[in-house]
RNA sequence: GGCCCUAUAGUGCAGCGGUUAACACACAUCCCUUUCACGGAUGAGGCAGGAGUUCGAUUCUCCUUGGGGCUGCCA
């Protein structure tokens, strides 16, 4: 049988981490069995749908190279793939439980739901329904629809005895079914539950393998009773730990970690080093290594690689990939990359001209071994466009030595004279004027550094100098002759 | 509270009865070097605790403790 999984996110917000790394569980099993990757959208809470989250959710999926064979924007035979679409199909199925005495109307109101709820806890008592409307007869319905015209309906859960099943990942789960709830399968807007609805479905659309986070086995017993009921084979449980906050909590809006997955796109994460973590995050090859393509993650990605237990996200991780696979760029790839970036900043215009590009090309290849997301180019490359409109405070120090105003001039003369600009002639410019002065290159370098850039870091003096070129070099080695005067 | 899952360095993980407990990130020191990075080398740091089973437990079982999840007409 053709492997089917199915990423099915529920639009009620922006993606967050653990959504996605699921959806790169389901998506990389798919591929790796040859199978097929379907999304298919939950949108039965309409108290909650968000509009751009669907939208949101696509575009992750796209970038980071994810396709689905079905679903929005792709077709396939078991449409419609969006819930909202397909209520005649949970009624029809919810009626057929209801004949064969499986399921029952409940008229319960909410208030007396939550009133019971209170006294339960009052009582110290386990929550739940008390099945008040199980075994109601005929007349006694009636008489109730009277009341409540829009009752819910519930599935009878089994009231003995075990329900069990196999997870890929953990094993035997047992879970009583005395403790088990009689839950709502159809809401009184006639929108079905979660529950409902994604067992239909994945029956409906084929799905052999239900990879989802382990928030969902507690209700695993729900949805087996409901295959049991309906007499189809239930797919393989597959129940990847949660990947936890800094703090050890579920990823949520409150977690310090940035949650919201668009914001690593924003930021300049990149696609292959999202996949990367998101796929080594719960899940092992087994083997001593790190990177990972997606040709290779889709080669080697089994069940039996996840992990059971949860995972805390590592920013300092996801960085350090990040830094990686920027890395492994080449210079015109990060010039690319970084141009939105610096267009954002002003530091580049909208419609670069040739010099803009070649320019670019440059500073891109010296920032490329310490740049860690997109986003940080402006930062680490302003100099190269602006004169520095302040120095880092540690760095004025260099200002303050008592040769500096020797190495200044000096400086200014011995640049000022190099005719052609090459790299090398720069070099030995600035060399020769520490040999003049007697002072260890450092001593030179240091300051000159500061005046050029405002900066204590970055990449090689000579280099920048280079780069920067004659005419804002001097300028700038005079506006800091200026402001140590100032300092006076 | 109840139920379920879970436990190897700070973090991610390897291990699947016998290992000097591997690797990566982070950290420390050193090398390279004009700084920061990159790269290279070295180092510190771990099997939660207790009972079993076994000739032998990180590995199997149980208990305790810790962590997490669920306990909605949300998913």
């Amino acid at each position: 049988m053709k492997t089917r999984t199915r990423f099915a996110p529920s639009p009620t917000g922006s993606p967050h981490i653990g959504n996605i790394r699921t959806a790169v569980f389901d998506y990389l099993f798919a591929r790796h069995s040859g199978g097929d990757f379907i999304l298919r959208v939950e949108d039965t809470d309409r108290t909650r749908y968000v509009e751009s989250s669907l939208s949101d959710m696509m575009k992750g999926l796209r970038w980071m190279g994810m396709d689905w064979d079905e679903g929005p924007g792709a077709g396939g035979d078991c449409g419609p793939y969006f819930q909202s679409e397909r209520l005649d199909l949970y009624h029809k199925y919810a009626k057929q439980l209801l004949e064969e005495g499986r399921a029952y109307y409940c008229f319960c109101t909410k208030e007396r739901l939550e009133d019971l709820r209170a006294k339960q806890a009052a009582a110290k008592l386990p929550p739940g329904y008390d099945r008040a409307c199980r075994d109601l007869t005929p007349e006694e319905q009636e008489e109730k629809r009277r009341e409540n015209p829009s009752p819910v309906i519930r599935f009878k859960m089994k009231r003995e005895g075990e329900t069990s099943f196999t997870d890929a990942v953990r094993g035997e789960v047992s879970f009583r079914n005395e403790l088990e709830d009689d839950f709502i399968i159809i809401k009184a807007d006639g929108f079905p539950t979660y529950h409902f609805a994604n067992v239909v479905d994945d029956h409906l659309m084929g799905i052999t393998h239900v990879i989802r986070g382990e928030e969902w086995i507690s209700s695993a017993p729900k949805h087996l009773q409901l295959y049991e009921a309906f007499g189809w084979t239930p797919p393989v449980w597959v129940h990847p730990p949660l990947i936890l906050d800094e703090r050890g909590k579920k990823l949520s809006k409150r977690s310090d970690t940035a949650t919201a997955f668009m914001s690593y796109i924003e930021e300049g994460y990149l696609p292959e080093a999202m996949l990367n973590f998101m796929a080594t995050m719960g899940w092992s090859s087994g083997e001593d290594r790190k990177l990972f393509s997606k040709e290779e993650l889709i080669e080697k990605f089994t069940l039996e690689g996840i992990a059971n237990h949860p995972a805390i996200f590592d920013l300092m991780k996801l960085r350090d990939l990040n830094g990686e696979y920027i890395r492994m760029k080449t210079d015109e790839e990060l010039k690319e990359l970084i141009k939105p970036y610096m267009q954002a900043a002003g530091l580049v215009p909208g419609g670069p001209s040739e010099e803009d590009e070649e320019y670019l090309l440059q500073v891109a290849a010296l920032i490329k071994d310490r740049i860690v997301t997109l986003s940080e180019a402006p930062a680490l490359t302003g100099f190269f466009y602006r004169d520095p409109d302040e120095y880092e405070p540690k760095g004025v120090k260099h200002f303050q030595k008592e040769e500096f105003p020797a190495v200044a001039e000096l400086l200014l003369e011995r640049l000022g004279s190099v005719e052609d600009w090459t790299l090398e002639n720069v070099e030995s410019a600035v060399r020769s004027v520490a040999e003049t002065l007697e002072l260890k290159p450092a001593q030179v370098i240091h300051p000159a550094r500061m005046a050029v850039t405002g900066r204590t870091w970055g990449p090689g003096l000579f280099e920048i100098l280079h780069l920067v070129g004659k005419t804002a070099v001097l300028r700038r080695i005079k506006a800091a002759m200026c402001f140590k005067a100032e300092q006076i």
